[in-house]
DNA sequence: GAAATAGTCCGCGAAACGCGTATGTCTATT
DNA sequence: AATAGACATACGCGTTTCGCGGACTATTTC
């Protein structure tokens, strides 16, 4: 079930045969959609998304969640940049907490 | 096909059963999303996105284009947490951190 | 009212899914 | 060498779900 799927393609004043058109699907295919009654493919999600001007976690309904957490090792994977005192870390910085951290935890542990 | 599905869970040192067994499907059905030989359906790409921390977008490879910055002395201030090897960073170890790389900054900048 | 446009519903054939099973690879043990 | 266990990969089956075209209904326009 696809989240206020209806409202956004009615806020823009399409038809569903223009939303449809404009997907390159079938009009009862695009209603199903709405209705619910239909599931769309990956694809066409990720095409209705484009289309939209949103993401495909909006349309699914699925919640940011608050406390967010960022893997270091991760980060070349995740939409973040680390700054420190406003200068972005450079990949040998990421590199130099990694080994740090690691060594650190690695003292700890052996105490 | 899902973008670093096996890099994600190879990191956590999942095997494909442990990772089928907590998305509660078989571990043939999750091995044949990470090939690309499968597509999940959305209910399980949504737990799959769960369980690895991350977005449906970043699964499917939609480019998030905001590559958000996050400064490291204000991540108390922010709905983020940074975590190394699945385990989070203490106040004291980002502390630790920030000391680091501001020497390492200076001594850089003195050569 | 008639015609055009927009939306809804249905059932079919095709495609794709999740599954269990078989097979392959690697490591450790006997 | 043979065996066992853990892990990964591939296959084919039955079931489910998809996208489609078209029929039908509702709304708007003239």
């Amino acid at each position: 079930m696809l989240k206020n799927l209806t409202e956004r393609r009615k806020q823009r004043n399409w038809s569903l045969q223009e939303t449809a058109d404009q997907l390159g699907i079938a009009k009862s295919t695009y209603a199903g959609y709405e209705s619910g009654y239909r599931t769309p493919s990956l694809l066409s999600l990720a095409e209705i998304a484009d289309l939209f001007e949103t993401t495909v976690d909006s349309l699914i309904g699925r919640e940011s969640t608050k406390q967010e957490r960022i893997e270091i090792t991760d980060l070349n994977l995740s939409p973040y940049q680390l700054s420190l005192d406003q200068q972005l870390l450079s990949s040998d910085e990421i590199i130099d907490i990694i080994a740090f951290l690691r060594t650190k935890r690695t003292l700890k542990s052996s105490e």
